[in-house]
DNA sequence: AGTGTGACTTGGG
DNA sequence: ACCCAAGCCACAC
């Protein structure tokens, strides 16, 4: 597995209960400023056999960027269930939510 | 090999 | 704050 993935994974696995980050975030602490596109895919297809907090993941502006319905609904709840207030646009306050690691965690 | 496709981002207006 | 156009890059067909 790439170490670019490989930091993806650990990264996404290193966000705290009541957090969020966003796509380019994690690229670029992972190594890769571009790879925002990446890590959707990484998210989309490795969430579910790494247990991976997939729902603490949101787009630049702060918002939920599912657009499938039932998984979009199962992501405001688990927020709101860490404490994360979610608008009805679906968008968090990233100035209070966003995580700050200073660097990838082993 | 060529083309299309995103759970994206940034910069400009 | 919102909308749009370009850029990006691995992966599926």
């Amino acid at each position: 597995m790439k170490p670019f993935t490989m930091n993806v994974i650990q990264i996404i696995q290193n966000i705290p209960e009541g957090r969020v980050m966003t796509y380019g975030q994690i690229a670029e602490l992972a190594g890769s400023r571009r790879a925002a596109r990446q890590v959707v895919r990484i998210l989309h297809s490795l969430s579910r056999k790494h247990r991976l907090p997939w729902h603490r993941v949101v787009n630049a502006k702060g918002e939920i960027a599912i657009a499938e319905e039932e998984s979009r609904m199962l992501q405001i709840l688990y927020l709101n269930g860490e404490g994360v207030e979610v608008d009805a646009e679906g968008r968090v306050d990233l100035e209070a939510y966003r995580y700050h690691p200073a660097s990838v965690a082993d």
